[in-house]
Formats: C-alpha cells, structure tokens, sequence
DNA sequence: CTGAAAGCGCTTACAG
DNA sequence: CTGAAAGCGCTTACAG
C-alpha cells in the first residue's frame, strides 16, 4: 500500500534507523543523508504520524475545545492558537461543544484518547462543577471562562471590569433605565451580570437582568416582549455579539429607535458592529493575546510542571460608538 | 504511565484480544463483556487512538482543507461537514491555508502522514493546476471550487446562475453602470466575474470588472480611488461577504449613500447583512446542503472507487433587500 | 556515525 | 467464544 520506512531503507541502501535519524534530528553522515533524501524523493515517502506518535509517546498534539465556533470571538481566538501551535511545530485539534456538556465530556475523551500534549478549553457552565473531579493526564488551560480557583491555568477577560466601563459610560450619558442580557449557558455570562449587577449598585440604580439561551434567536424572543414591557429598559447592556444580534432585531421589531429610544451597548469589536447604524459602542476583547497567552501558559507548565496555578486576567477596551448616544 | 489494554486485561482476568473484541464489535460473551466493562470503569481506560490506527490501518479521520476560516461561509460548511463526519464516527482535522498555497501543499502533505480516509478542500488558485500532478492516496472532494474537469468530485455554487440573477435584478432595476468586484485568489472569484461579464454583455452592458485581495481591507483600498473616479459605476456586485464589508466602509468614506449614490448586491447572508441599513441584497448560498453533499459525495466514492466523477452544482437563492432599491 | 533489535499499544487472522 | 502470536510503522537505547 503505502510507502513505509523500509522501503526507503530499501532504496538508500542504509538501515531504516538510518532513514529515521535523517529525518529527525539524529546523527548522520552527510553522505547518508543525501541518499536518505534521495530515497524519499523518488519514492514518495511520507511518515506515518500514528507510528510516530506511537512509538515516541508524543501525539505533538494541542486539543483546542471551544463552546462555539459561529461566535467569532471564538474563531479569532482558534486562529491564534493556531498560529502558535504551527510555530512550535505542534498541530491543534479543534472541538466545538456548541455549549453541550454532553459534547464537552466526550471530546475530554477523545483528548485522552489522542494523549494530547495539551488542552486549551472553554467550558461549558455545566461543566464547572465537574472539573475538579475530572482527573486529567495532560496540562488544561482554560480561557474565556475561569473554572473553580487554583485549579487550572486560565486566561479570562475582566468582565467585572468590562461591564463596569459600560455601566458607567451608559450613566454618563443620562441613562438610567440600564438592562442587561446575558447568556445562560456560560460562566461569562455569569460574571458579566455580576459585574453589571454590582456597577449598577454602585451609581444607585436598580439592576434588571435577563438570561437567555446563547443564540441571536432566542435572546431576540427574550427581547421581544420585554422591549414591549412599560418597565423596558431605556438601555441595554448585552453579553456577546450573538444576542446583540438579536437584540437589534427585537429593538427594530418593536419599532425602537437605536439610540433614541433605545441604547446598546455590547462586547466584541466584529466588523459589522460598526457598519451597522449607528454603530455599536463595544468592549473589544484582546483576542490575539488571549489565545497566544493561553498557548505561552500551556508550554509554561508542559516545561516546569511545579509552577503555581496562574489566571491572567486581561482588560478589554471600549470603544464608543453612535449605539450609545442619544444627545 | 498511561492505562493499556494490558492492564484491563488483567483486571478483568481475560486476554487483550478480549478486551479489544469487547470494545469494538467483536463477539464477546455477555459474562466477559460485563468484566471487561468493569475493567475500564475501575482503570479509567482509554484506548490509545495512535496505536489503534496504526495497528487498524484506518485513521477514522476526515480531512478538511479550507481557504479561510474567517469567511462565515466556511465556518458554517466546517460545521456541517463536522456533523456529518460525527454521525458516521469519524474525526475531521481542520486546516485553515489562508489563500497561501505554501500553507496549503504543507497541509497537504500533513493530509498523507495522517493517512486520513479522504479528504474535503477548497483549493487555493494557484493549486489549480497542480492537482492533476499530485498524487493522492484518498478520495478528494472539492467545495466552493471546483478543480480542472474530471479530475475530482466537486460540490460547488452554480456561480454562473447567481451572477446572472443578481445582474439582471440591477438591471431590471434600472441600473446599467453595475461594476463588479472580485476576489483574485480563488476560481470562485473568477467563475463569478465571467457569470458577471457574461450576463453583462447579455444585458448589452459593458462589464468594469476589478479584482482584489480577498479581505475587507484590500477591497476597501481597491474601492477608494475606483469609487471617486468620474466614471464610478452606479451599482456594484461582490463577490464575497468580507469584500462587502470593505465595499460598505469604502462608499461610507466617499460620501456615497446605499443605494441613492451606489447600489450593492453580495454573497452570503450574514446575519449582519440584514441589519446594516437599508439591508444588502445578497445570494444566499446553501452552506449546510454543500457541507453534507461533500461528506455524501466522499463516503460514496469510498463505497464504490469505480464511480464516475460527479460535480453537483447547487443554485443559490437571491435575497432582494433595501441595498439595490433606490426606488 | 551506523545497524540489529526491541517495543510503543493496539487488532486480527489463526487455532482451538 | 477465547487466547497466543504476529505485526502495523515507526524510534531509540544498545553495541560496535
């Protein structure tokens, strides 16, 4: 079928630990390697990863388990992981749970049964809990999600941070009437209302939270009955692009003007969040440095297994866009 | 270090070769089948997926090749091929060349040491004509481009159709100075600026075709001098929904209104090409129904080499929004 | 620097 | 139905 090793052996007239060594990093004539190099050529050969990763005990493989990859937070963070990995020569095995706990659980076991070097995840929500039981035979980083302290390297926004930024730019333009919409399925979500919820605490006003599945159909059915509501909100601080998607519809169902009568502020820089009138003010996330750091983490750790639990929180910037300005 | 079958082995007191027939599909009687089931519980046993494959001479894994994972377009295919793949109990190694075909015979190459059982691409233009000189030792199916005649089953947009749809709506819509820009890096591009200039001509119109880099960026610079020239065309056609994006921020940078000043029309409906005033006019192409033929068309040709070589052409649907409707 | 030999962890004919 | 044995294609001590 294929061509092995010994087949190039075979043609460059050296043993197969010879071809192996050529190959790699081992010692070699430079009369041999030539041969060796010969050899390959004529014959086609490529290694075979599973022999390799079988024999050296090495899969060279960074599991990357994400919660969704239509968020484009997520697929810009992949891409920088991406690139690191293909720096160091590793390859990255790329997962999307799409939020399942179910679907989480058996990729951790396909990471197992890949023996990744490492793993980069998003966890579910559901997940939290389990993660301390879950025992592990490679390094996890976590990111966008912080599990349970000490537990895991992470790298995570500062959503409390973050949230209160927008918090305070929304009270500084006259609002007061602040709502937010968060999603349900992660510990983001979570903190984001959190963070939200104590901001509005701290400039004497009364929070209004609503959770909702992480999709721009149901947080735009969320929406839709709640922007009809006598109570609705006078602005809205909403938890990822996905829902602010939403949002936007339900505000153009209801026949709401952005920002006149309604404000909105939201997170992830997309392209389309300042094409579209009048352009969203959003807290751009670092998404580079998030997947570059959570890549720098993991072969911190693979190097000096001993090194302390370490979360590193990064600063996200607002960018103030016509969403939030009513004049 | 790690479990082996070994070890569950003799914690089940039975041979390995009845564990891995209890694992698999093997016959196993329901009393060892029950120890054996034990036995993994009580070891925490995973099966070593490299040695699997090496020893199974079947790497269960799916190759898949695309141009750029930041176009929504393939996102969303990787998703149903994904899927797909999942229900038939394989794996998909995702890669992403970004337009460069160093990256992409690189990642080819990758294809082979991974022995994977066949493999999706969209290949990159300049690979075009290296295809029919590589050799490959998997079934390839092509998306989104398709490659020199006969060559490999191909499931790709009936581009010729959709420009001729989007031009002759401009046209019934009064417009007769339609300008069209296109993507230089992929024979989408180019099969979508021969539909353009073709059903221009039908139409007795004098196709002004531009091609650019395929990023918003690119377009965006390719639009500027173009759109403050005296001879600007009135209406424009694009041929992707990143190059839209820079079409948009160019015409907002020259003054010009949608669609008073510039009519435009696209591919791809993005969520945010509904929301961005007035709504773009877009071809909608079916992502899920290409991912899913490509993943049919592959499991049949493994099935039955002997088949002959399909291309499956899918229309797209046009999506008629404020963009093209200066009414 | 080079080769012969062992072995990574599985699966699968081959006997029974 | 079950086990002993061989072998997938590599790499890596071990000798020389």
């Amino acid at each position: 079928m294929s061509v092995s090793i010994k087949d190039v052996a075979r043609a460059a007239g050296v043993s197969p630990a010879t071809v192996s060594r050529a190959l790699g990093r081992g010692p070699v004539s430079d009369e041999l390697r030539a041969q060796v190099e010969a050899a390959v050529r004529a014959t086609g050969y490529r290694p075979n990863l599973a022999a390799r990763r079988l024999r050296s005990q090495d899969s060279g493989t960074i599991g990357l388990i994400v919660a969704d990859i239509r968020n484009p937070f997520f697929t810009a963070v992949s891409r920088a992981v991406e690139d690191s990995a293909y720096r160091a020569g590793m390859r990255v095995i790329l997962c999307n749970t799409d939020e399942d706990p179910d679907r989480e659980a058996s990729y951790l076991q396909l990471m197992h049964e890949e023996r990744v070097t490492g793993l980069i995840l998003a966890p579910t929500r559901a997940s939290y809990e389990q993660l301390p039981k879950r025992q592990v035979d490679f390094p996890v980083v976590l990111i966008d999600r912080a599990g349970p302290p000490g537990l895991h390297d992470s790298v995570v926004l500062d959503n409390r941070e973050a949230t209160a930024t927008l918090v305070a730019h929304l009270v500084s333009r006259g609002y007061r009437q602040i709502g937010g919409l968060f999603g349900n399925a992660s510990s983001t979500g979570a903190e984001r209302r959190e963070g939200y919820e104590a901001a509005m605490r701290q400039h004497g006003l009364t929070p209004d939270a609503r959770l909702t599945a992480p999709s721009s159909a149901a947080a735009q059915r969320e929406m839709q009955d709640w922007l009809r509501a006598p109570q609705r909100p006078r602005a809205l601080l909403v938890s990822n692009s996905l829902l602010l998607i939403g949002v936007i519809r339900a505000a153009r169902a209801a026949g709401l003007r952005i920002p006149q009568d309604l404000a909105v502020a939201g997170f992830d820089n997309e392209s389309w969040t300042e094409l579209v009138e009048p352009g969203m003010t959003v807290i751009e996330q670092p998404v580079e440095d998030i997947g570059r750091t959570a890549m720098s983490l993991l072969f911190e750790r693979l190097k000096t297994p001993g090194l302390p639990v370490r979360k590193v929180v990064l600063s996200g910037r607002c960018i103030v866009r016509g969403s939030t300005d009513a004049a």
